[in-house]
DNA sequence: TAAAAAAATGTGCACGTACACATAAAAACT
DNA sequence: AGTTTTTATGTGTACGTGCACATTTTTTTA
């Protein structure tokens, strides 16, 4: 069904259906009804093709993300946004990426006023550095402009919508695998392997979630928790640690509640004799961990589909600005489990495209 | 950059441009290099609003796929390409799904037919009876009619994709899962639940994988491997389930490699003062399954997308026949596994859509 | 009751493409 | 050279929508 019909049918020119379909006014109360009627019983839908043609709009959106290295985590969702880039670029979307140094509160401050100079029409944010962040989500509330959040949410925030995972979740999940996999008693060490000092979200959430497992499990009477913090590039990190991959003689497990648990399997790796047993989990399937997997040195990852996140977050604004469709507020990504088993179908799993 | 763009640079007309783009011929080899080379530099791409609007095609595609009762497995895929489908109608897909009765040879022939006779110009086939299902293959062929398989494959079939899983995989990684669970010595049982005496490929290949770890893996040292099988509505079937829950008094895990998993976890939790040791993992998200998933019976589940399956069976004609782009031969879907944790993640984990 | 104002309705063009048809130029024939 | 045939190029229309502008009808005002 067209225009051109529902306007023969209601014996009305197609401006006065336009008018009807757009509330534009200027149609008197009986004509537009009957036009409505006839929309209705038609089902009436748009055609999409014709609509983009005439419409001929685009959309300025700009994404906000940490910088990165070959491999690192947030490689991924970048990746998974540039991807979607492709796709959407023939129907009105426009992609710029601004990275900042997650390390750096001034590097962000610096690359959010970069990005509200580009007056996009729709924002993608990581909000890793959390205080900082709210503050641009103010400032885009103010300018008017959506946005989306991916990784970490920002509760309470007028966010167009978020994608990530429940890190709480996540920490729960791991606490469960890790001690499906230990058989003695003995004791865990939860490893934080961080860049920096700032407080993140996430990797605590992750923290409380392992912590509450273990405590209304059967299992904390054999197990003992101990948590460690190492901080990259410090004076003896190294050392330290080894040291926290085994407090105790008999360290049965290990997670790490970030990406980070590379650094924790090679140190396992290259104290093979003594440390063969430990069971490890942690996050993410970036190279540098799958290797670990492949060689069973790492028994579970959790992955979070950061490609999807990145590519959902763009989709979002594609239905949000072009289509004009409502788009979801939030948008957990499942956890997924993956072993040497399952690795191969993840590890390729490329964003839908 | 538009037709009408290139026409100018290239002072010719725009049904001159039309016959380059198109290799209509009818052009002489200068300008049509003139032209080319415009279109090249100008990184020209059709605007696919104005090319949906004038062709306005629209094609039919037709699944033939088994009948369900709520709740059953064949409703995740049905479920899949239904949802798609509301996506794609706008966009010239229109789709009519054929269901048969999968225990019946003759309704699969029946309805077969009933399917050419709709003349679509695409098909999604789920092969699960599959000396049939080739019979067809073979006839569209002829036809001309492109198909994609889901669920299980037909090697060497002229399919323009597959979509599915790897049920190998997908047996090895249950056994995994199982051994992890299990920390004693004692017997294993391989159950396979079957509503006919049909050969299924998909649940012998699952059980091979299943096996395949097992016997290279040290557990093989503790465990004994029975296998059973059950026949849905035969004479004493249930009686015989209970006894193939526990084929011995040291019986540790239990394996079915299909979604009928609840019937023995029904059967666990009858008898729940003698069999509640009993590790179970099976196959598939249904919502039976999901119910002794959360009550801890069954231990672990892995998913295979259905949904997913049934919704990028249908995409890939959408990108086939719409957009005219190649589509991946073979798409094997990610092995989930979900335990209670993670399990609410994966539940409502609706087609992108 | 005519003129002015307001309300209602109608018309025409543009978007970029595909394809049918019309015309012009070049080549091959009497 | 003039005619026909072949080859090359140009023109026009339709697709369905959105929006600016034109026209008609009704209501209000002097």
């Amino acid at each position: 069904m067209t225009i051109k019909e529902i306007a023969k049918l209601a014996n009305v020119s197609l401006g006065t259906v336009d008018r009807v379909l757009h509330k534009r006014g200027k149609v008197s109360k009986e004509t537009e009804k009957k036009v409505l009627d006839i929309i209705e019983k038609g089902n009436y839908k748009p055609n999409i093709y014709a609509r983009g043609l005439v419409l001929n709009r685009s959309y300025k959106i700009a994404a906000l993300v940490p910088n990165y290295n070959n491999g690192e985590y947030w490689e991924m969702p970048s990746k998974g946004i540039k991807m979607e880039q492709k796709n959407l670029s023939q129907v009105g979307i426009n992609l710029s990426i601004v990275y900042f140094d997650q390390n750096s509160v001034s590097s962000f401050t610096e690359k959010a006023e970069e990005l509200l100079k580009l007056k996009p029409d729709g924002v993608i944010l990581a909000p890793v550095i959390n205080f900082e962040a709210v503050k641009l989500t103010k400032k885009l509330d103010e300018a008017k402009i959506p946005f989306s959040l991916i990784d970490s949410n920002i509760p309470n925030s007028n966010a167009l919508s978020f994608i990530g995972q429940d890190a709480f979740q996540s920490g729960k999940l791991a606490a469960k695998l890790l001690c499906s996999e230990i058989n003695s008693k003995g004791t865990i060490s939860i490893i934080s392997i961080k860049n920096n000092e700032n407080h993140n979200k996430t990797l605590q959430q992750r923290i409380e979630g392992f912590k509450d497992y273990i405590y209304n499990s059967n299992f904390i009477a054999n197990i003992t928790l101990i948590e460690h913090n190492i901080h990259l590039g410090t004076a003896n990190w190294e050392e330290n640690l080894t040291q926290a991959c085994a407090p105790t003689n008999n360290t049965v497990g290990i997670f790490v509640p970030s990406s980070m648990i590379h650094h924790v399997a090679k140190c396992i790796e290259s104290n093979f004799d003594t440390m063969s047993t430990i069971k490890l989990v942690g996050n993410d399937l970036i190279a540098n961990n799958v290797k670990y997997l492949k060689k069973g040195i790492i028994n579970y990852l959790i992955g979070q589909r950061p490609e999807n996140q990145g590519y959902l977050a763009l989709e979002s604004f594609y239905k949000y600005l072009v289509l004009e469709k409502q788009v979801p507020q939030k948008k957990y990504l499942p956890l997924d489990i993956i072993t040497q088993e399952n690795l191969m179908y993840y590890n390729d799993d490329v964003v839908s495209s």
